[in-house]
DNA sequence: TCCTGCATCTTGTCGATGTAAAGATGGACG
DNA sequence: CGTCCATCTTTACATCGACAAGATGCAGGA
């Protein structure tokens, strides 16, 4: 009866490495059911284990919804770094990319993201969550900077929180199935969209 | 032991109105508690009746959150209509004033905000939703559309969904927590950058 | 006036869930 | 080889949403 997923390397526990088939579990219990009937016992089922097993590597429910979003978040950072790089050299181009990153990770994930955005049950006190979090964030604000330098200035705070609000709410509506149009439109003509619209925002 | 809280006119049933009174605590308890704990047992508590009261009134837990959205949503419009009123003539700072009106609502509600915007609970089959949900989507394509008549043409769809994008986004991220910066200044302040930020996605 | 029908509300119950406590298991390490 | 302890299971309990059956009291007709 046990789980033999995985019959690699290290083992280093009891069962395999419980805490990482939790997570992944609980990732594809998200899913399937959405954030709002998540189900710890339904996750421990998925595993193979109790359901009480959970509790020990992450204390209760929102722990580990709270270790699931810093992982959705270096998830979310990784997809928009290399969706950047599709932007070449110009910072305008990799700024206008990352953000097309970020709604085709929301679009993607849509649990995970709401999650990550949209919950109150993972705690951002975390120190794990809170870097996960604070490097997204980190990233869209380099990418703003970088575009300001170039024209030579620093960023005022406003045209971070432009250019955040105007990709996050596209990627927010497209994620809770707002927009119809645009989400039934051939991938190509949509990101055409979304880049005439981003590209509104940037830093002047 | 009887629920005297307005003992006004119309006492139509047994208890008094008691589906406006089970709306009312809903909605205390949706700011309580959040969405994520929202309790119709608790709910039922706080309007004086047997747990299995809302039942013959909304028939089960989603029932009375899709009226809730519902009334949320005619809320929302009433207030971002009072709110554009303060644009006065111009269609353009008519369209900039619904949308501080959009964000201010999502200031002032964020667990209904994230009930209307971010829950799979609320049932957009429901045509009283439908219809209270396509009147606030609605009322911001007017306000669009209006730019563009002034300018001379029809309003591409991009130009609602870039609109409601720049304010969908900010009200989210103000309404969650992130955005510090902005939400810790003076109203006047905030509400001066906002202004900058969504001109920037005006119809051209 | 009385009585019957029925919407309204209560009580009791069930399965599912999250959490805590206590016991079983087996690997690590002296 | 034996002990320790992290790991996992079992058991128990409070709370939750939903369902069923019974109580309550207003309305409308004889």
């Amino acid at each position: 009866m046990r789980q033999e997923a995985t019959d690699g390397p290290a083992r280093p526990y009891h069962h395999g490495d419980l805490r990482a088939a939790l997570l992944a579990a609980a990732a594809a219990e998200l899913e399937a059911r959405g954030i709002e009937a998540f189900s710890l016992r339904s996750v421990a089922k998925r595993a193979g284990v109790s359901h009480a097993a959970p509790a020990h590597h992450f204390g209760d429910v929102n722990g580990l919804l709270t270790a699931l979003a810093a992982e959705g978040f270096r998830r979310f950072v990784a997809h928009q770094a290399a969706r950047e790089d599709r932007g070449g050299a110009d910072p305008a181009a990799r700024l206008v990319e990352a953000g097309l990153g970020y709604i085709a990770f929301a679009r993607a994930n849509p649990a995970l993201f709401r999650l990550m955005f949209a919950s109150d049950r993972p705690d951002f006190g975390e120190p794990a969550l809170a870097a996960a979090a604070e490097a997204a964030f980190g990233q869209l604000a380099d990418a703003c900077a970088a575009v300001a330098v170039r024209r030579g200035g620093a960023v005022p705070p406003a045209e971070v929180e432009a250019t955040w609000g105007i990709v996050h709410g596209l990627a927010d509506l497209l994620a809770g199935g707002r927009l119809k149009r645009l989400a039934a439109l051939p991938e190509a003509e949509r990101e055409a969209e979304l880049r005439d619209i981003i590209a509104r925002g940037l830093p002047r």
